[in-house]
DNA sequence: TAATAAAAAGCGAACGCTCGCTCTTTTTTT
DNA sequence: AAAAAAAGAGCGAGCGTTCGCTTTTTATTA
């Protein structure tokens, strides 16, 4: 239970570069992560053509799906995409509905790594930085699945679409605890709670909405010290940079 | 152009109640309005035929679509929930496409009402909390079409996805508009621009996940009043009260 | 007010089409 | 040569939509 794991001391990532660099499931690492989790449901048994059909799939539903919706999309809309036939598709995938469940699971899996490395830090700051950049870092390397999520849930079976929720309602909980624990005086719960649904709101915004912020790379960065002083001052944290009221140049 | 309505002094809501009470589309009146600005594609003529199947059509479409997404919902689910026969829909509505391009239009509608009233306050403190005030009240009356339209904007056709996008920048820019004359210094754009998308993704928040939120109502006013508090923080307003900074009881 | 004719609204079987999926055959890899 | 992967025609089901018919409403007349 109680996961202690100070023989390897991992380095804790500062920049999204950084994050990138050491994101466990780089390239190829991600689809074979999703062969081993799902190799009973698979028909094909050789890592190689599984990983390479996979990779096409998924590309080409993120592809098609934000267009015009998971449900719109057909198997030879797919098929066309991918260049596979009916048959080399469903050789990969057990069903449509098995690549909505593999980008929850897959979501899933990622999320709760961010937290688990949020947990890992004994200075609670420290600890509600790593979880909102690690959140945020990681749904923008990932965008197309966290944005697949959100808007397709409703097409996941009812079990599916309970874990779902249940993923946001854990995120949601990891930062009101922490943020409450950093600032006890605002009104308990009940602040703190709304800080924490903020935050999560600003996290989830881009990769929502990609279309406004597709530009620079480097804004990440950016816009993750852009919400964690929006967090600081909402919560009325000393970390939070003074106002600079009342100060005119020119 | 220059829209000068002084003759008439509208009294500007307050709270959730009085927003509700004077709300220029409720019950039937909403539908109403639909009926006149699609008179052209429904081949139902009278008026009351129309405005009791309309009414029946959007229930239920609000019943079904949350659950399975509109491209699941077939027109014999719809027949089903509205008691309607398959000719019986089709004799108030042109397509199903055309129940998603009215929940646009609906919402299109009364997001430029919205706006409309916040342009009219000479006070720009007061223009923004009609703003924040009255898009928040707006989208929980109406929750189900701006939760609709959000979710659904892909199945529309690509002419009508621009409208809903552009909505939503219109929306966005009002704010920033208004948050940057309120508060000149902090570094301009950049930072008006956060704190303005910041505060949709707030108002947003609440409609797209009722789940969260359907509890008691009169907790609009609060989550209102907790938006702006968050508002005038972020933007280092002087309205913001002040931190407790290291005061406790007991 | 009751009877009747004209108009409007409502109905639902049927149509052409596309969907997710299967299964036998062919091709590629080992 | 054996095994694995890819192909794609074909299946029944269900889709959005239409249209000829019935029922209800409205207008007119007695």
């Amino acid at each position: 239970m109680s996961s202690v794991s100070l023989e390897i001391e991992q380095h804790t990532f500062t920049s999204y570069k950084e994050f990138e660099e050491n994101f466990e499931y780089k390239g190829e690492r991600l689809y074979s992560m999703i062969f081993e989790r799902n190799k009973d449901k698979i028909k094909v048994s050789k890592e190689k053509f599984a990983i390479r059909n996979l990779q096409k799939i998924f590309n080409a539903t993120f592809l098609i799906s934000p267009k015009i919706g998971f449900d719109a999309m057909s198997l030879r809309d797919l098929s066309a995409e991918t260049g596979l036939s009916m048959g080399g598709l469903y050789s990969s995938i057990s069903s449509k509905d098995a690549i909505a469940i593999i980008v929850k699971d897959v979501v899933a899996v990622i999320c709760e790594e961010v937290v688990d490395e949020s947990r890992e830090q004994d200075d609670p700051l420290e600890a509600l930085r790593v979880l909102v950049k690690g959140y945020l870092y990681a749904s923008t390397l990932m965008q197309p699945w966290f944005n697949f999520l959100y808007f397709e849930t409703k097409c996941l079976p009812q079990i599916n679409q309970e874990e779902s929720k249940n993923l946001e309602l854990a995120q949601v909980g990891e930062l009101e605890k922490l943020i409450s624990s950093l600032s006890p005086d605002l009104k308990s719960c009940h602040k703190s709670g709304f800080v924490a649904t903020m935050a999560l709101s600003m996290i989830q915004e881009r990769y929502l909405k990609p279309w406004k912020y597709h530009n620079p790379e480097k804004t990440v960065d950016e816009y993750a010290d852009s919400c964690l002083q929006l967090i600081y001052r909402a919560a009325c944290l000393e970390e939070a940079t003074p106002c600079e009221t009342g100060l005119k140049d020119s």
